[in-house]
DNA sequence: CTTCACATACTAGTATACAAGTCTGAGAAG
DNA sequence: CTTCTCAGACTTGTATACTAGTATGTGAAG
């Protein structure tokens, strides 16, 4: 079914990080999805480097497809602005924007926090149950040192807001802003102490939610949200090369 | 250039919508852009209605373009949930889904109140000057009844606040959440009095920031944006086809 | 008349071919 | 050695060909 040209890229060695994040897709599913989620987990967790050369052709041979569901998925990473695309020059992963991570994060902060009012007023036995289970789910990859697994039951436990306040779109829009965010504290991660610090304040929210009190959740959901600015300020330094603005 | 099947495309009546919307694209710039914001405008404007079979040929033939950069558009149409794409079976123009208008809604509120106090403590002459060059934009649009240049005018009057605020990039993601909101709004822009209450309200905001009052600023915005909800309520029951949810 | 089988004409997904701009390096001219 | 030219190997953008799944209408069987 393959021709020459897919096997000629076949044969061709991988790099490290196409080795370790990319794997052939599904035949049965679309493949511009995989192939968009792939790229983006890689780009945002750091498999794929700010600023590295990311060309159409090179991806088809991470995953062994044609042009066309490549393309695709470079479009809405694209639109992400997770990759910058120069017409005939090349495709790049964007360097981290600190305006955009900014931006991403006054837009978080009003969004979560207009949504954990209105969780608060629809606060269930199982919206709880369903928080502490996340949290539950990030001791156990804070232990084991996981940390896309860390990153997945972090999304889940703040996803569950939005499930509670009967707001579940509004997720999908913290997702898309959480973007820039996401590649920063990737880059964070690693510092000791930091998992335990996000699990603790998570508990916190969950606490005062139980106990009936909207404005303290609140208030100490803005403070785990705003302990971002300090990791950026401490980031920045050691990472001056992938940062700009 | 163009081989026989895009001349026999060609060669087919158009539909009014199509006449209406549609032109060749400019050649000096990537299709797949302009296809994809002729699209978006045609939806969110009410050209291309809802349920509205939409194949990836028919739009072929209404830009004379190949298939190439029209998947492209429509895959990022799909992503904003302006179409729905049945594999094998066709692409539709989505209803307009209730549940993701009040969505829109909620986060629009959020971020737009968050940006507005923001940009209360940045006010100054120009700031003050811009917005008022939108609003008389928009007086000039009422008086002619021209419906899309109003809803520009509108969205340049809103987006100065996130200009002020020196967080640009939020009007972005206030852009794509109030996407299924525009489709509702276009639907209300032939009422009466519709676009002179617009113009009221953006007046009162303006006032009450340049006398310094960021409260009341906000306030006045929190009725302006809330005023939708009656408008949906009026129009659901006229457009019950073109709604789910 | 009803029902089932199948040819046909769609659909979107994928693969490939071609077009056109850009960078780079080899080699000749000075 | 320096500089210019140009061929060739990239890049993305566009067009076309092919694959496979789906809807529909026609005609035969009952």
């Amino acid at each position: 079914m393959l021709n020459k040209t897919i096997g000629k890229v076949d044969s061709r060695p991988e790099t490290a990080a196409e080795v370790d994040f990319f794997r052939h897709v599904d035949r049965k599913l679309p493949a511009a999805d995989q192939i968009y989620q792939g790229l983006r987990e890689a780009i945002i967790s750091g498999g794929l480097r700010p600023n590295e050369a990311i060309s159409e052709n090179r991806v088809c041979g991470m995953f062994n497809v044609s042009r066309s569901p490549v393309r695709i998925a470079l479009t809405r990473l694209a639109e992400d602005k997770l990759i910058d695309i120069f017409p005939q020059r090349g495709s790049f992963v964007s360097p981290i924007i600190l305006q955009k991570v900014r931006e991403g994060h006054f837009a978080r902060v009003a969004l979560e926090l207009a949504v954990l009012t209105e969780a608060a007023r629809h606060w269930s036995e199982k919206a709880s149950s369903d928080a502490k289970q996340a949290i539950a789910l990030q001791e156990r990859s804070s232990k084991s040192g996981d940390l896309w697994s860390f990153h997945t039951a972090d999304e889940q436990f703040h996803r569950n807001f939005a499930v509670a306040a009967k707001l579940e779109g509004v997720w999908d829009t913290i997702l898309s802003v959480k973007t820039h965010l996401d590649r920063v504290r990737h880059l964070a991660y690693p510092v000791k102490g930091h998992m335990e610090k996000v699990i603790e304040e998570h508990t916190a929210v969950v606490q005062h939610l139980d106990s009936g009190n909207a404005t303290d959740a609140v208030e100490a959901m803005r403070q785990h949200l705003d302990s971002l600015h300090t990791t950026i300020a401490r980031l920045k330094p050691l990472h001056a090369a992938d940062f700009v603005e």
